[in-house]
DNA sequence: GTCTTTTCCGAAACCGGTTTCGGCAAGTCT
DNA sequence: AGACTTGCCGAAACCGGTTTCGGAAAAGAC
């Protein structure tokens, strides 16, 4: 009877590993076993090398759940997506999550995502997920000028990252892409192609993206020689119908821009139903370069030249960076930007002499 | 002093009310309060009552994760997407999301995601996510003739719910639209315009949905007493690419069909393509009705007449399931299904008279 | 060779719940 | 009136961890 008891593994299903199953294999107690795994200084080199091989040799993971009553820390890094209305996220979610999924899985983190359908839902939901224990921080995506999210965070003491630079930086991690590097680029590009009249259309003026883009737009245009037309440069450009109807008010000028650089692709879709509208064809009459890299503008005819930026990478090293976060790293440290990669795809060509 | 710590809420941050707290205010224990609040029937239905409306009264919420180290189970819906390379999701996952977030949170659980690049991935994530009690169940999206998730979860004893039919229902709920249905309506919808060779792309054998939209389709042809030329149909169309390939061998005869009927939105853009090589114009010279309702179509021209599928719907329906799958019921009781809505949008017109 | 300090680990409380067990009081049966 | 149920709840163990506290042994100080 006894010695069948004693092996749980015997009948039904195998029983999980745990801390006791380690302490006893080593004739510990189960606190030494979890100071030596959690790295407490007052455990001696020698038995912290034992436990750490007996733990993952028997296979041990420590139950996060149970972990959790103690510490309030479950793992798991949240996610609240809201849901827009001009652009329906595209598959810009799916890489997004696959990369905050590789890097949380890789430290043994998990992702637990809610969505909202307004900011006051949004909000709501991370209270909602912060009470219940179910996220130990959050990702931040579409970092705004004004972020309530942030300043909920920030009061609650729970640590998050942003997709996008933030504009009062305290407090503040985040990845993002230099989009004034992309949009400067994009200026000289044109400029090489013999283009001097280059309209500039931004997108929401509420997102902090918009700033750095009409900041590199400008830089660009200084460093190219050439002086901004405020009548070629538009604002909150966001839907598709957006670009359409900026692109015919702008183009309806004698001195209309000769390129216009967009802030994001679905304006630039816009754009080019402008253009054939108005009989134009894009990359030789009017030139466009956009930026996101969405896969729409590859099927554009001819395919739209923008600058693409890595969604899946942004969602990986943000999942890296939130873990850090939590971890307890300085903000400071935890700031990293990338450069978007231009494809040169056609939409832009040489000017044309008129 | 005493009466300074006996008052915790003074100092910093506001401790959640946990069960003692309510014991505490009746005058109760706190196995008593459990109990009560679990339904057990060993309690009056006085102190039920009065254990309920102190405890809403108060603001109780038991902790999930507490609670989970004892029973096992955290209040959290599993959803696994995997990549596929053929289709990059679309808005499909967004609204999806949104569908199973909003029913999760309205019992007042969460959903945990994972992404995996391959299958051995996803069975992967899935074994991670039990293992380390992230998840009580899984929504499994793409039901596939042979499901290798089916048999790992039915064999460890998880619940699921399926976003498809089975083959072989034994142990699976699923929530599913009706794609025979909608083929054959679209059937009889092109014979109802005079078309009498129509054709049929249907998508992966190798999901659950080709053999229903198949036998949807020969039902229609049967009951418009059309007879099914196999020269015009295809198999496994996954991209446009295919589709495209397709149509240009399918309508390279004498006897091409005057329409075609797609499985699905992805494919019949391929037939655009196509038919824009070959000088013809759709909705005139060759008509196609698909089936998903993916915003491309609408941006096509003509825009494609298709059958729509609300997906957000359809993640709403699946979260419920799962949660009362999860709480014992019947999977028998567990089987929705729902009807997808023709847009009838300009691609499907009179056949022409040869 | 004692005294003090470290070093290192065990014992036990604790986190917030659930579940088993047992007992008291009221009701039922002879 | 005594024995037997039954209804209802308290006491305590338990789940799988973390953290506090204290003490024994080893090391260092004098």
């Amino acid at each position: 009877m006894t010695e069948i008891s004693s092996f749980p593994m015997l009948h039904g299903a195998r029983r999980r590993v745990t801390i006791s199953d380690v302490s006893d294999a080593l004739g510990l107690t189960k606190s030494t076993v979890s100071r030596a795994l959690n790295g407490y200084p007052d455990i001696s080199e020698a038995t912290r090398l034992k436990v750490q091989k007996m733990a993952t040799k028997m296979g041990y993971r420590p139950h996060s759940q149970a972990q959790a009553i103690r510490t309030g820390r479950v793992r798991a890094l949240g996610l609240v997506v809201q849901m827009h209305d001009h652009d329906s996220q595209r598959p810009f979610l799916a890489e997004f999550l696959s990369g905050i999924s590789c890097s949380a899985s890789a430290e043994g983190w998990t992702l637990t995502v809610a969505t909202a359908a307004s900011e006051a839902e949004t909000l709501e939901a991370m209270r909602a997920l912060v009470r219940d224990g179910k996220a130990d921080g959050f990702i931040l995506p579409r970092s705004r000028r004004e972020d309530p999210r942030v300043d909920l965070l920030r009061q609650a003491g729970v640590p998050f990252v942003l997709y996008g630079r933030a504009v009062a930086p305290e407090g503040c991690a985040w990845f993002d892409f230099l989009g004034e590097q992309a949009m400067s680029e994009a200026v000289l590009h044109l400029a090489s192609l013999g283009h001097r009249r280059i309209g500039f259309f931004n997108g929401g003026l509420g997102y902090v993206y918009s700033g750095l883009r009409a900041a590199g737009f400008g830089a660009g245009m200084s460093a190219a020689g050439l002086t901004i037309d405020p009548q070629h440069c538009r604002d909150d450009i966001l839907t598709a119908e957006h670009g359409r109807r900026a692109a015919l008010s702008v183009l309806d000028h004698p001195e209309h821009p000769t390129a216009i650089i967009c802030a994001t692709d679905m304006g630039a879709i816009g754009i080019y139903a402008a253009a054939e509208e108005l009989g134009l064809r894009i990359g030789r009459d009017l030139s466009v370069i956009a930026y996101d890299g969405t896969p729409e503008g590859a099927f554009q005819s001819p395919p739209l030249s923008t600058f693409a930026v890595d969604n899946r990478r942004a969602g990986e090293r943000l999942g890296a960076l939130l873990i850090r976060r939590i971890r307890g790293e300085a903000v400071e440290a935890l700031r990293e930007t990338d450069t978007a990669r231009f494809l040169d795809r056609g939409s832009a060509g040489r000017s044309v002499k008129e």
